[in-house]
DNA sequence: TTAGGTGCCAAAAGCGCTTTTGGTAGGGCT
DNA sequence: AGCCCTACCAAAAGCGCTTTTGGCACCTAA
């Protein structure tokens, strides 16, 4: 059934039938009505790729996988997709994942050139982006989760790392700890760096030193977590606290920490980033693991609006979003033990 | 720049040009050469939604999300994605993710009524699961990953959860284990509904009993993971071993074991199923978990190349595959302690 | 009365491809 | 010479929609 089938049982025009259904207004609301019961009746739903070609507009955003089993693809992106996914649906879009089989250019560059998306988003810059000038060179819009550096104004929605492990690193001053390790994820990411620098300007703001053995980062998995934190443990002068980048190098930590014979929040404290995914909840832990929180899925969603927004015509210097993060205090937080 | 442009550009039709480029025949390798230098030096693509229209193949795969924040929806998702969508694009083919946020049965109704996919793939089948009817009824090409049941043949990939925990049962059973917990997933997935199966066959095979009281689901999260085994482990008669369906559910069961002061391994034996994904390694614990052992991110290229081979005309009552699972012996399986 | 709206609709021109149709030129065969 | 076959290519007809164009009828204001 399609729209020329459609017309003729209605015994109008292609055109008054289109304009019907896509509520234009130079159709009578008598019209308009036979026309989507008609369309419900015989199941009518327009050819989309017909509509694309068109239109020019393919309905979709477009979003690109890291090749391979990358240990940079972690768990989280399916949350970041899943909001995506349903906010853009909500707005009559789709979300087409595009892998790179070869490189990440060429994808971004196939889906630019062929048109199969209206928009990109990007997630996980670098501190330095080659794709963020490659797609602005494409001249397709695009939303990054997360900053990075660019000479020109691009649509971002970022949460505040640097606040967020700021405030972390104060808390635990204010806690009495002199000593707080830092156990980061990959530094080519930009949220990393600015982690880093969040740590490190509450350590000096308290006259504290940020000493490299007590920083360090990688990966952010169970595995690589309980490496860093081992091994800060076992340094000359170890920390009472250590603060994670993900939950899944918090369970690293803390494994280490325990089996090391110490406790965690009177032995060693902990304060781990959680995303909010639904798979391992910091708060059903034993201690209670306290957290920056952030949602990952929320931040999808959002980013499915702003990609909505600049195709409606919004400035990307317009759309820019630094999110705050919450702190929320639980039991793997407590003053350090007396030396 | 388009065909027609191009086509001026070299003097050749429309026709020619589009055969070359589409490597038919009736041209002569001359002009092909002449052609595709042409098409690389003016950076031509074509237009996916005109080749579409013209085909009526979308080039793409569906996949559904669950609505909203469902706890099924685990980081699984991603690594079974990240392989669909290499194995797809190596196909030339993209992948859609769409989501429910009405229902998933009108998601997919869409899907297969705009055409705007060309197959879809369902995964996390319930066990008597409406949408493969509803797939079947629709007429667009589908692969299931997993098994369900269904009065007509249907393409599917799935692995042996029975025999796996059939298999881990026996382990434990071998190694003198009497009571054997099962923590398993959400009995509605027909994977937990085979893995209980399994665990059941190996324990009355051996003259056991398998008992209400150590055969607990729910979703597979850490914190699920650590209820039930909690729930076990203060029973009457609590278990000398426990199988996990995931690697998050045995976090879980490992905290609620330590918690009561026990060892793994030398007073309660675990078994996990490991999807293989990189941010939690079984082999990196203390002790080394035990695991039943199949790539999810595997499952999910090997689909891709089952799609294309349904869309190439194979039957679906040909493109069945289940694949055993691999049984890893690490040091979480030991003797029970004498009681 | 007449010019100018306005509400409704049909016809037709695209959108950029693929594919069918048909036609020409040359070579081999009878 | 006459025929068919093959290799090559152009023209044109779709694919199913949107959108422009224009036409008709009716209504209002000058």
């Amino acid at each position: 059934m399609n729209l020329k089938e459609l017309s003729r049982h209605l015994g109008l025009s292609q055109s008054t039938v289109s304009r019907a259904l896509n509520g234009y207004r130079d159709v009578s609301a008598d019209t308009r009505e036979r026309v989507l019961e008609a369309a419900r009746r015989f199941g009518y739903s327009p050819n989309v790729n017909a509509h694309r070609l068109a239109t020019g507009q393919s309905g979709a955003i477009g979003i690109v996988f890291p090749s391979g089993n990358d240990p940079l693809l972690d768990p989280l992106f399916t949350d970041f997709l899943s909001g995506l996914t349903n906010s853009a649906a909500r707005r009559q879009m789709d979300v087409l994942v595009s892998a790179s089989f070869d490189s990440a250019e060429a994808s971004y560059r196939r889906l630019a050139q062929r048109r199969s998306v209206d928009a990109v988003v990007l997630s996980g810059p670098l501190v330095a982006d080659p794709r963020v000038s490659l797609l602005d060179k494409l001249d397709i819009p695009y939303v990054v989760h997360g900053r990075t550096r660019a000479p020109h104004p691009y649509a971002f929605l970022d949460i505040d790392n640097e606040g967020a492990f700021r405030q972390a690193a104060e808390l635990l001053i204010g806690l009495g700890h002199r000593r707080i390790g830092l156990v980061n994820g990959d530094l080519r990411q930009s949220f990393a760096v600015d982690r880093e620098a969040g740590w490190r300007s509450a350590l000096l703001a308290a006259g504290l030193v940020a000493p490299d053995a007590l920083n360090d980062s990688d990966v952010m998995t169970d595995e690589a977590g309980y490496r860093l934190t081992a091994g800060m443990l076992s340094s000359e002068t170890p920390p009472t606290a250590v603060i994670c980048s993900s939950i899944f190098s918090a369970m690293g930590a803390c494994r280490a920490i325990r089996d090391r014979g110490l406790a965690i929040g009177s032995d060693i404290s902990v304060i781990a980033h959680d995303d909010g995914i639904s798979s391992i909840r910091p708060e059903t832990h034993n201690p209670p693991l306290t957290t920056t929180f952030s949602s990952i899925h929320k931040a999808g969603e959002r980013i499915a609006e702003m990609v909505a927004d600049l195709l409606g015509g919004k400035a990307a210097s317009a759309s820019q979003e630094v999110w705050p993060v919450d702190l929320i205090f639980r039991d793997s937080t407590r003053p350090p033990a007396r030396a």
